[in-house]
DNA sequence: TAGTGGTCTAGACCACACT
DNA sequence: GTGTGGTCTAGACCACTAA
């Protein structure tokens, strides 16, 4: 089942175990999973790995503990967790659509003042810009700018961005040294322009959802700006907000 | 420092501890914080504890861990962890403006069936509906609509929710006997209708940022139901979101 | 009363950063 | 090499749930 020699550790591959258990059905949602005790006999791990596993579900919503009663796959209402990011590949073939993409620009250019700024570029540094129209079952939803720091995707082939099949996440997440730690997500409602409206296929002045986006390393270097301009009748964004209980 | 004896568990109470330090300046943002060795002598408990409450803090986006540096206190540009419930009231004043409220509406009501079947509620239970104007610095900026399972907050004071300087936030946490844990925030944009149009001051048909959130305790059960309806001029969801490394 | 998760201890070895 | 955080072990006692 877990292997020691792995690089990946004991908790990780525990966890990966676990989900997998959920997501092929072993374990259905609602219901008790094997208790602690029992996964430290089946794994031949100690108390603390299976915890830190457990730990880690927990909070991304997968699991629920209850003292005194166990441990229990979540209800689908807290399915999918979404203070991660996220591809859109991903999370439209999760609701069970058909994600789809035309990518309508991609070079390598020197970024506007605005995005230079949320990137803190130097004078001269160029970034990779990649414009795509994204559909959900062949129907236009959104348009997606993103600009990624040159320097820090090196070896990153164009062409292959060109592709409109390819998740950007994940040639990123493949591909970078530093690996990429968070992001901060800035939305806000507004309103088409003439060119996106008609790329959307909306009348000029239709609501959209827009979300700004900057990315960044484990280091603290911010490496992607992202633009995301949703029709606002096709997309919604959301959320699972935890409540930190304060004693203040 | 600590106290064996508090019902606050250790590692809550070393977490509290550790923020208030920072809070208060003694650590300032970016600087190492003492090593996990150091805390164990300092503080006379075991290592699992001093790292559940830096785990926490990290999750937070208050600290940050680097393997073979330190722990440092996370730069202010990931200070505001905004996957926690907030109350508008204190996000507001965070950002240095005044927040203000003017209540429309407070009355124990029969639920809209959309409502009702968020809340998961049975025939015939009601809800306690607050309808509120909220205003930055005076401006109107947002329509706050909240729904209350009248079941599970027991002695909730219709008059004291009329007055205007409460915060709803503050008081569900000191009268709830459950404790909440979480909360699913539905994102999207839209355009004001007539009404709304008059309460904003803004011409109709202009484009609103609106959220719809469910509020969860800890036993799984609904107690809110919110609709937040804001300028979009006036206001932006900013949300930090993690990475998670796959390995698929 | 038996079993569960919640907290805590006192160790151990490793990978990594700095000097 | 020394010190840091990352992972892991083998215990312990407690609070809570359910039979």
């Amino acid at each position: 089942m877990l292997n020691k020699e792995n690089n990946m550790p004991l908790y990780r591959q525990l966890e990966e175990l676990i989900q997998s258990n959920i997501e092929t059905g072993v374990w259905n949602h609602g219901q008790l999973i094997p208790s602690e005790s029992e996964l430290i006999k089946q794994f031949g791990v100690s108390r603390t790995t299976v915890r830190q596993a457990l730990g880690a579900l927990v909070s991304y919503g997968i699991l629920k503990r209850e003292q005194g009663r166990g441990t229990f796959v979540a209800e689908s209402k807290f399915e999918h967790p979404l203070t991660e990011v996220t591809s859109f590949t991903r999370d439209i073939q999760r609701k069970g659509h058909k994600p789809g993409s035309i990518t309508l620009f991609a070079e390598e250019v020197v970024p506007s003042a605005r995005v230079a700024t949320k990137l803190e570029l130097k004078e001269g540094e160029t970034v990779i810009r990649l414009e795509r129209l994204r559909t959900v079952d062949g129907e236009p939803v959104g348009l997606h700018t993103s600009s990624l720091v040159t320097s820090l995707v090196p070896g990153l082939d164009i062409a292959e961005l060109r592709n409109n099949d390819v998740s950007l996440y994940e040639i990123l997440l493949s591909r970078l040294k530093v690996p990429m730690s968070e992001a901060i997500d800035t939305l806000e409602a507004s309103v088409t322009d003439d060119c996106r409206s008609r790329l959307l296929g909306v009348p000029k002045g239709s609501p959209v959802l827009r979300v700004e986006r900057v990315a960044y390393l484990t280091n603290g270097r911010p490496v992607e700006h992202g633009e995301m301009i949703y029709n606002a009748g096709c997309y919604k964004s959301v959320i699972r907000l935890s409540v930190r209980q304060r004693n203040d």
